[in-house]
DNA sequence: CCCAAAAACGTTCACGTGCACGGACCCTTT
DNA sequence: AAAGGGTCCGTGCACGTGAACGTTTTTGGG
């Protein structure tokens, strides 16, 4: 990155180029306005070259080049109607040639009105979707002062409410939505609603593929995989077979994550093999069974992984046969339960999806987008993060910015 | 702490006032100031009470409540002559008791002057600071429409340009200042300077203890080294000695790592042993030949860890000795160089300091501290990620939000 | 061609704060 | 006592935008 000058402005959304082509326009604007010979904007000039203060084009601007009013500039900004369609391109048209971008703070300030940022997430999984929404308020009590709010209409459970829990918070006054799809195809036709209303919608953790969700943020689920693999193949050394415990939801995560898992143990362990994949549903009591049935049947399981949350009923499992802390573990997501099995040894490793700086950084691409207008990629990928006995203090210990302490609401 | 913005922060302390002589006068001007008061709060009132925006108190708010006016307040908020000293408390009282906090937008769209981060950072190690001035300009990127801009004096190398760098930006106007010193001691009195001024100074990477900067970001060098150390023990399994190359630099950071690293390393691996550690000048000559001759005198060796960025020479010598791949080596931070190498799989695993991160977070932890006044603990401690090849490619592709990508329209 | 309705556009006010200016009052000096 | 200076405080203006309201121009039907 070139940071050749004094005062780098933070005006880094725009390269280098446009910015210079933005200033060839403004004189180009402020040639023309010479020609009219406004007194109020002779006055902004005059005081913006004496001070060095922001030269940034607001409405007034706009509505000098064109000479009009400011009024009909806002209309024509905002879509209102009342404004003539020829004078409402020429507006558009000048806006974009001057390089236009409202003052948020200016518009904050005039309509006192707040923006909401829409939130439906389950209260299911809560070690993982609290840790979401705590992201989400920290991200967001930065914009607090500028009048953004968000309004939290939680689930409880996964399924139909989800759907519901959609449609309400359409209805209400709401700029932008944060979800989590547990079933995509039956939340799309809304999404894609929402879109069109120009309401953008972020998936975090899953996502919705095929709608018109401005962005997905989660751990990429092959490379989840991959790396328990690569992990997994350094913890049996060269001689050991594993297992893998896989969940059984509709979405492809759990093929992606094998899928990974196999490459990259193969990789990694070459004289290695997986000697047995186990879908596991909910019930702890099939999971648990399924797991000893497996540890009986093959002796030489040296490793396994667990590439969903559900990893109790293994632990209880290799407990029961005695062989916790000699069958090296590699499960997923963090939770209180399994902190001591950290710490005493009998998990090796567990893969952190950084529920937090999903939300955050999903709140991050949404304010992003309303107020600069900056699309996010269509993916964004988070990195999984190990976590083993050595580093588990860091995540266990209270967060920086906790967004209780502000007031009484949560 | 119950802050009211940053005010209470920086001026909460007063010198003792003597009694108040006027204040028959004082209340007859609010007896009076009352009745014009009250119109305006009325209207005021009215409003929020017809229409659902937000009924946070404002300076006007205050002065009604005291019956003085909108002047007094600013003057007595902002530690400016001109109040008389009771006033002034009967002011910041109220303003805590009310709970007033600045309208930073009215307050931005006011004086239209730039809130200037301060940013003197080095330009050596260039793939870890300009990691971590992405990370910063990408936090600002966010208050870049609320007037919040960045002010860069790079210096070349550490040294006495640090000192020179700190003195120069302290100069300019600005409201805090992020750096990362090299030299602490020397740089203790400045940041205690600044602190006195009300500019809070951040530490990124390294720290300055026993200075009064607001907080430091770095990544805990115990649990870093921890974090190999366990690594380590896993990657030789239960049988291999291995080697530390550690850096030179005064700080107590290598001490840590090593630290870290040896009392992970002998819980992971009992039977292993730490067979040598190296010291490493910055001359790659020289710790290449300190490693051949270590390798050489020890070939039980079957893992190293090198604490530094300056892992090329030791990679060298190990390819020298046709052992590059054989001796599991676990290096410090990202750069193009061991990019294929750990493709290779002549790196097993580099400990990731997240520069990026550091930044954001540290950018984050001043604005948060100047917008909010709300304070940070004393250190904040990022984890470090274990970069392995699997997970590689998340770190090398273009990151989400750089200034320059998304798409040619912005 | 006229007049009302509607469309198109101009004007004004409010938002909360920072800042410059000015006024009232007190104390000291001439 | 008047003048002057200093302290303490009130008031007006500006910032850029949104929204309500007022004004001009165009349209359309008789």
């Amino acid at each position: 990155m070139r940071v050749v000058g004094v005062w780098a402005a933070v005006y880094g959304a725009l390269p280098p180029d446009r910015q210079d082509r933005r200033g060839a326009e403004w004189r180009k604007g402020a040639a023309i306005f010479r020609g009219c010979g406004t007194i109020k904007r002779m006055g902004k000039s005059q005081k913006s070259l004496s001070q060095t203060s922001l030269n940034q084009v607001g409405v007034q601007d706009i509505a000098d080049a064109l000479g009009v009013s400011r009024g009909t500039v806002d209309r024509a900004l905002h879509n209102r109607d009342g404004v003539h369609p020829a004078t409402r391109r020429r507006v558009l048209r000048a806006a974009r040639r001057l390089g236009y971008r409202p003052n948020l703070a200016a518009r904050y300030l005039s309509s006192r009105k707040h923006i909401t940022i829409g939130l439906s997430l389950p209260q299911e999984v809560s070690h993982f979707y609290d840790d979401v929404r705590e992201g989400i308020f920290e991200a967001a009590s930065a914009f607090e002062a500028f009048g953004v709010k968000i309004l939290h209409r939680p689930y409880d459970r996964f399924g139909p409410h989800e759907l519901e829990s959609f449609r309400d918070i359409l209805n209400e006054d709401i700029r932008g939505l944060v979800i989590s799809p547990a079933y995509p195809s039956r939340l799309r036709p809304c999404i894609d609603q929402a879109a069109r209303r120009g309401i953008p919608v972020v998936c975090v953790a899953t996502d919705a593929p095929g709608s018109k969700r401005l962005t997905s943020v989660s751990v990429d689920p092959f490379v989840n995989g991959a790396l328990a693999g690569e992990l997994m193949g350094h913890l049996v050394s060269e001689k050991g077979n594993v297992a893998v415990f896989i969940g059984m939801h509709a979405t492809t995560d759990h093929e992606q994550k094998l899928k990974g898992f196999r490459n990259s143990f193969e990789a990694s362990c070459p004289r290695g093999r997986i000697v047995g994949v186990v879908e596991m549903h909910d019930e702890s009591k099939e999971a648990n069974e399924k797991c000893r049935k497996l540890l009986l049947q093959h002796p030489s399981i040296r490793g396994i992984y667990v590439s969903t949350a559900n990893s109790l009923p293994v632990m209880r499992a290799l407990d029961e046969l005695g062989l916790a802390g000699k069958v090296k573990v590699i499960c997923t997501d963090l939770f209180s339960a399994i902190v001591p099995l950290i710490e005493g040894g009998k998990i090796a490793a567990t893969l952190y999806q950084r529920p937090r700086e999903q939300g955050f950084t999903a709140f991050r691409a949404i304010v992003r987008f309303l107020t600069e207008g900056l699309r996010p990629p269509p993916q964004i990928r988070l990195d999984p993060t190990i976590i083993m006995r050595s580093n588990l203090s860091l995540f266990l210990q209270e967060r920086y910015l906790r967004p209780t302490t502000s007031d009484g609401t949560r």
